[in-house]
DNA sequence: TCGGTTGTTCGATACTATTCGAACTATGGC
DNA sequence: GCCATAGTTCGAATAGTATCGAACAACCGA
């Protein structure tokens, strides 16, 4: 539960990152959080197991999509967005354009 | 080999595409033909058999990205740019302005 | 300190994808 | 027609991934 480690820009790979938006799960949570800004864990699972969430979460994470903070009991996550936008700029604001 | 059904952009997925461009031997194809414009099946393999080819050819075809179209005994391939940016913009700029 | 809540980790299972050889199909040239 | 070339399809082996329950860890409040 402590501090997760999160990539640097730099070492984002444009395949992980197709990979990890590859899963409609996965696809969704991103997309929800573009609208919220930012979410817990258990408000972004539609009633799905933890344990899934959570291993989609760290997907998430290893790729540089989302980063994860804990407060209190609780994880924050949030799209890295200035980070993607260095790195593959167009992709998220392509993404969170998308109606659905 | 007689003509391969291409979906309609109306019909491109955003999961499908990141999917198809999650594996890095399909990412390259797509980049070479962002160089090339246009390139037989043959031209494309980096020594790799042809029947794992036509497996990447095919799954890069139905998500949308790719138009392959019979000339003689040879597949000429090519990106779907129009229907793309139509559906995604900025998706392949994106990723045709990556370096590797 | 004892629960209660939030999320992670572990392990098992089922599914899906990648890879490649071998057999097959289609086309063009001789 | 026959042969060579270009790709596809099939089948099997391998590897990777999703899913979920159960056990665990961290934190807060009473």
């Amino acid at each position: 539960m402590r501090p997760f480690k999160h990539p640097p820009a730099s070492d984002f790979v444009l395949e992980r990152l197709f990979y990890a938006l590859s899963d409609p799960v996965r696809l969704d949570i991103v997309r929800c959080l573009g609208r919220v800004t930012e979410a817990t864990c258990g408000e972004l699972d539609g009633g799905r197991p933890k344990s899934s969430m959570s291993h989609h979460f760290r997907v998430l994470r290893d790729a540089g999509l989302v980063r994860t903070q804990s407060v209190g009991t609780t994880h924050m996550n949030s799209l890295r967005l200035e980070d993607l936008e260095s790195r593959f700029p167009g992709l998220m604001p392509m993404i969170l354009a998308q109606p659905a």
